[in-house]
DNA sequence: AATGAATGAGAATTCATTCAT
DNA sequence: TATGAATGAATTCTCATTCAT
């Protein structure tokens, strides 16, 4: 009896929410969560200042809000792990395209969320557990297994994994700083990063791929 | 009439700009630029509120006063690039391991200036123009030597440099949001890092080191 | 034009004010007016915030409402005034006990109404010309008679009816502030203020009663 | 090491929080503590809102401070509880007299402080517990020392205590809400109540006195 | 009539900055 | 220069009231 599941108010709520938290991503992510006003919010999504308090009970749950939005894409992207079966630089490519095509339309996502994560304890323990933790779980597995068939040459797997998310987190932190190049490039980079994290930068390895 | 040059007068006041500096990184890095007040810097830093604008303008003035001081570190490891002279796998280690050891150490300072930076735009420039394009310089001539040198196989300068300072940035921002393993574990990075960048994860290519 | 005078309706709509004005009661006496909430009184009343102003025009009204109540009930007490023909003391007895049986079980209303009362000029006034000024007015009357009959000794009616109230008033404040004693023993209440005011302290004049 | 206890600044200090004090009691007595803002406060004290928030917490910390200033002036009054040795009935009018011109002049006060503390449990159980237990205490005290010499007949002392200060907080309740007969006559009302709780309304028992 | 989401005015509180001492 | 009280602009959040459904 606490609440009567009437599916079209569902939807409204829904698609309310959608609209207050896609304002705050762009709001956020232009001025940071401290300098970005609830009217600011609120102008962006064209809704008055005391709305946002229907759906959310503070500027801090906004912030929640994209984050759990984040989590969901990302959970649902983990799914997508390329096949295991094929060739293993395919396999690795094919790894980091899907990792960048995740990340990089979030970009405006992880500019609005990654600096205050960074500096408040209760998100960054949030965001740690419910998308790194994940992440890192799904692909130490996936490693695993390739490398026990042999596929890559055995790894410290946990460090590794680390290191190329780390990577991509890096790569995208520095495109926020304003590096043109990784903006104006980043799709050579999954072919550059698999050349240089599977050949490695030792001469005369040069593969033929493609 | 602009300064007196008074060297005593000068001594005193860097040191009190120092230790502003030093109390800003702490509380910066502890509670975020927004939350952190004067008052906290003040405190830590054991002078009045006041005080701290005799020496900045303004908090903001404080924090670039925190990037300044990261540009002049970094300027000065600069130099100390490791010679080229040497064989490659050594010197590309002992690159990363010397990165590292700028890095890791400035954690705080970090974690300090870096959630602002990327929320202010003129912090972005300053910081992307201050430090970052210095070091990319450094490192593309760097490795567009090594490269021509055929110690390392011909591989896209620009992106490889951005890629490697990717790394190291994104594993730093890894250990800031709070994973233990990067944290237990970053003596053995350097190892790890040459290992994956110089071998490569394809099977069959071992180098013996160490 | 003005209304529709179908009796069933003014039922309903009598039966809605009440079912309100409870709410509204109980949720003032606890939490006071300004804490509490258009939606407290709704969730009480088991209505929605709106129909509430389908009843009353403002938060404020329905404070008034209560008043109104109030002085309706206060009305229709004072025909009770005890006869006068009685013994004195039992006269006295009777107003006391009478006056106490009204108020005590408003104890709530009391509470609801009393310290935005004491707090707001219109609601006073009218408070003052409603509900006290007619107590009064019907007390001195009575008091005048009884003492026109020599009953009791010449007084200063308008003084005497004044600190009389002003004891039972005071008294249920003193029980609102959390006096226990009072609350748990306001039924000797009547008898105990009955031998103060009517025998006095004076020693020595005991009178033999019940 | 926690202060420096700087005589001056103390008394600039206690000056200033008498100043805002004044000024809250005079704005809370006016409209109530819910509809007096910080800014009437500030405006009344001639100060800006933000320096109220140097020497208090909270509006409600200003509320606590009026009835702290409020309980020590109580506490400073308690200690001149009148002689016992003279004239019973002197005694009991110099005890009212005492208590009206302890009650009167802080009118303001308790309309400023009573609604509030009505309607606010934790200012209700301070207010009891620091205000009126202390006065409950040394007035049973002393009506029991006078019963126990006779001077009174036989009474439940701690109900008459109560009905007393009930009297008292009563007549000055029924003031606040605009008796004009009260506020005339205040002055007469310690003779008027001496003979009434002393010689009783019982006809042929009028002490001379005066 | 009933509903409850939307509104936006208003209030408490914070805190960077100023400035008299 | 150092101090820290005073300032007041700016912000978050609440809630009485409105109104489309």
């Amino acid at each position: 009896m606490t609440k009567t599941p009437d599916p079209i108010q569902e939807l409204v709520t829904a698609a309310r929410r959608k609209q207050i938290l896609d304002a705050a991503t762009q709001v956020f992510a232009e001025k940071g969560f401290h300098r970005a006003t609830i009217k600011d919010i609120a102008r962006v999504a064209g809704i008055a200042d005391g709305t946002i308090y229907t759906y959310f009970a503070s500027k801090t749950e906004v912030l929640l809000g994209i984050l759990h939005r984040l989590n969901e894409s990302t959970e649902r992207e983990q799914q997508l792990m390329p096949e295991s079966g094929q060739d293993l630089r395919s396999f690795f490519a094919a790894y980091l395209r899907q990792r960048m095509a995740l990340l990089w339309p979030n970009a405006e996502v992880f500019q609005a969320v990654l600096p205050e994560v960074l500096v408040n304890e209760e998100l960054r323990e949030l965001y740690y557990q419910q998308v790194l933790v994940p992440t890192f779980t799904v692909a130490e597995h996936s490693f695993q297994a390739q490398s026990a068939t042999g596929q890559i040459r055995s790894i410290d797997v946990a460090l590794t994994v680390r290191a190329i998310a780390g990577l991509l987190l890096g790569l995208l932190t520095l495109q926020l700083l304003g590096d043109e190049v990784i903006a104006q490039r980043w799709e050579e980079l999954p072919e550059v990063l698999t050349s240089l994290l599977f050949d490695g930068l030792q001469p005369g390895k040069e593969t033929t791929h493609e």
